[in-house]
DNA sequence: CGTCTATGTTGACACATGTCGAACCAGCCG
DNA sequence: CGGCTGGTTCGACATGTGTCAACATAGACG
């Protein structure tokens, strides 16, 4: 049997606050995907249509009324998932995208923390 | 849920937390310029090279070495200065950049609020 | 099984973006 | 003035990315 590593509130799961060090690359490389995954405005109103959804989760017939292709719909969730922020299941007919709390507080930490020091 | 009209220090320039409600097409524009910014690794050494430098300022050629080339450096700070996170400005010879941290306050609300609803 | 609805995947294409070398501007200094 | 160093802008090019139509897949339901 083996012991889990844990007891990092999971709040930190890729790199400290943007302030303390100059990230190195791979570093850099890590956080980049989780911000380029907010860097489009399609992606952006569909991660917060899902955030701001009946907890935290929604279905994507509820959220795909974003101007795009139901592919481009698709496509861009996968963006989403790949990056860690939202993640699916299916449950019969329909799926259902909810957000990855952690992450997302860790990309707020990241940020919050440089901008106060 | 209740809502707190409370005096906000200026940390919403922009848009309210992503899981209060879906962003708008106008909304979503906007933040995902500051985003998208911060979704390059070498944006993302920059960035960090200059908040972590004394006082959240730092000359040019303090931070230039990202592995790419001085003028693409230029190119990338040029970039995080228009989406509002980097500030500039000419000292002598020297060019001097400094983070924004009203800016850097607001995306780290953005998401924090958004992580622990 | 067959069909219908809800999503995901593929292929193609236009456009944006990262990158560099070369040329260009801004101050220093001799 | 004339060159020197630090930085930016320009032009070009390769690669990445968003988008859609067409096709494929997964369950539900007869």
């Amino acid at each position: 049997m083996k012991v889990l590593p844990v007891l990092e509130p999971a709040t930190e799961p890729c790199c400290p606050p943007l302030n303390e060090r100059p990230l190195t690359a791979e570093e850099a490389e890590r956080t980049a995907v989780m911000f380029k995954a907010l860097g489009d405005p399609v992606r952006l109103r569909l991660f917060s249509s899902v955030a701001s959804h009946e907890g935290g989760e929604a279905c994507v017939c509820d959220i795909s009324d974003v101007g795009v292709s139901q592919p481009t719909v698709s496509h861009h969730l996968k963006k989403l998932k790949e990056a860690g922020l939202l993640s699916s299941e299916r449950r019969g007919t329909w799926v259902y995208y909810r957000v990855e709390p952690t992450v997302l507080a860790a990309m707020g930490a990241l940020l919050t923390r440089a901008a106060s020091a």
